[in-house]
DNA sequence: GGTTAATCGTTTGTACACTAATAAACAACC
DNA sequence: GGTTGTTTATTAGTGTACAAACGATTAACC
């Protein structure tokens, strides 16, 4: 059997995630990046908590998530305040303007979501989703 | 309805993809990421062409086939000429080290494939890759 | 109480990925 | 044959993503 580039499943994921990209960034308001808007609609969903565990909540690297708090905190969504209980931490919540647009990235979200998905009929995407979250 | 960003198709899509790149990478022998062997399966497919086609032909912008090409040279896969007919353009050919390990490529590819969608079945892969295509 | 181990955050280095701007070369066309 | 528009390659800047190493702090446990 051939080898084809095309077939293959790392090529087509990279592909289809440059689609959703695009996607993303057309609809942005509020210039955030896809990893961005992860991380801050994360932590309205969870409250408060450490920059580490954030990053793991939202599958970022140390060195990622690090990066990621900066800009959002210069954003101006997020602010970060030391725990009084362990020195080591940096303990991240949403600002009052992350507050307020909390429901603003879900609406965005889910007209992201629609369009990536629009290819596929209702029942395909659950399937197509079920099928996708076994490869993470 | 609630928004959950662990049932986004962005989200879940970036996990897949780093999944995905963990595997490439524990059996990755020749030192290459997972666009730099797109690149080099795609010359071998094509035979001898300009950057930026090459480029096009793996979905990769001109400043990141760009580099992704410097690094393959680096490597002593490809070797680039100038194109006799056109002064802008930049022939990127396999060397004789490239043509050697496309082989290897080809089966190192085929192990990532198979390991990467292991999750499912024979059936479902085959409809999981018809969705998966329709999504780029 | 003191050693060992784990966790938290930071930094460095490499590698995509996109935007935007630039310059050189080529093609189309009247 | 000169203008117009496109293509090709390069560069600079921003933003993920991972590995590896580091210091500071905390936890475990004898």
């Amino acid at each position: 059997m051939v080898y084809r580039l095309d077939e293959q499943i790392g090529y087509i994921l990279r592909l289809a995630n440059q689609r959703h990209g695009l996607i993303f960034n057309k609809h942005s308001e509020l210039g955030l990046t896809p990893t961005q808007f992860a991380a801050l609609v994360r932590i309205g969903e969870m409250g408060a908590c450490s920059q580490n565990l954030l990053g793991r909540r939202t599958a970022m690297d140390v060195a990622t998530i690090k990066g990621v708090v900066t800009r959002l905190k210069a954003k101006g969504f997020i602010q970060l305040s030391p725990d009084p209980g362990d020195k080591r931490r940096t303990v991240v919540s949403l600002s009052v303007q992350g507050q307020g647009v909390i429901d603003q990235l879900h609406a965005f979200g889910e007209k992201v979501t629609e369009e990536t998905l629009s290819p596929l009929s209702e029942t395909e995407r659950k399937v197509f989703l079920d099928m996708l979250k076994r490869l993470t």
